[in-house]
DNA sequence: ATGGCCTGATCTTCAGGA
């Protein structure tokens, strides 16, 4: 089974991209993060076409999430039980369900914007709220993983150059502790392998050439619990995803299981 | 090759992304 997960920054801007996607890579399950569209305009019946069922939990032009499979979709669960709101509104960024025997999140998790922001003590509340929420299944026997836009690089190997993110979102202690809480709970990191280059990115800026020169970010993650990471057999980054018109800014993470 | 931001809405300007 390929399982990926994939920060597509609009769906509804992606979908010929998207679509394409999915059939040359023979995605079996995505999840998907940045839908940025309203339930009602999520592309079902495309998908459907090319035969994938959708569970979607997402609210109109910020955030939103689903999860996209052709093995099944079971048990939809939309949020984050007991998660906190930012200026009082619970915002679209988890969905979980079963397919093909494996419980699946798809996460995306505030972005913090400045380290004095509410928006960054929003973030470690999320964090603390998705740890607690998934610790039952995380130590279960059943394959579990969370994956998505962790919105965190967990070493300064996960980006082009520590020196640029001093002081940043996305690279400071509480965060990469926040994240380490979350492996406490019984999940751990999916390395991928990177397609090109040393060191595998997930996310380049959409400006100053930082794709062409390599200036990205390992930010989206994939974290499985011991039945999910003693299944993998292959993990990548596709790159290739990210280069060209029409991209998003992240690559999707791909995974592949034997079960 | 991969090329100096992109997206959707408050819509010709801006918030948010990271």
């Amino acid at each position: 089974m390929r399982i990926a997960t994939y920060n597509v920054n609009s769906i509804t801007a992606r979908l010929p991209r998207l679509l394409a996607w999915l059939e040359s890579s023979g995605t079996d399950v995505l999840c998907v993060q940045e839908t940025k569209c309203s339930a009602e305009q999520f592309p079902h019946a495309e998908l459907r076409e090319l035969g994938y069922e959708a569970a979607v939990n997402a609210t109109g032009r910020w955030n939103g999430v689903a999860l996209v499979s052709k093995v099944g979709l079971a048990d939809v669960v939309l949020g984050l039980s007991e998660g906190p709101d930012y200026e009082g509104v619970q915002e679209p960024r988890a969905i979980s369900a079963t397919c093909g025997g494996v419980r699946l999140w798809s996460v995306y998790v505030p972005n913090g914007r400045e380290v004095a922001h509410d928006h960054y003590g929003y973030k470690l509340d999320w964090f603390r709220a998705l740890a607690a929420a998934v610790a039952e299944d995380a130590a279960g026997e059943r394959p579990f993983a969370v994956l998505g836009d962790f919105n965190v690089a967990p070493t300064d190997e996960d980006v082009y150059d520590p020196s640029v993110f001093e002081g940043a979102t996305h690279v400071s202690p509480a965060e990469r502790t926040a994240l380490e809480a979350l492996r406490a709970v019984g999940l751990s990191d999916v390395f991928p392998r990177a397609l090109k280059y040393d060191r595998p990115y997930t996310f380049w800026d959409y400006r100053m050439l930082a794709f062409p020169k390599n200036r990205g970010m390992r930010i989206d993650l994939v974290y499985g619990n011991a039945a999910f990471t003693g299944a993998v057999t292959d993990s990548y980054v596709d790159r290739e995803e990210r280069k060209g018109k029409g991209a998003s800014d992240h690559a999707p993470v791909v995974v592949d299981l034997k079960l």
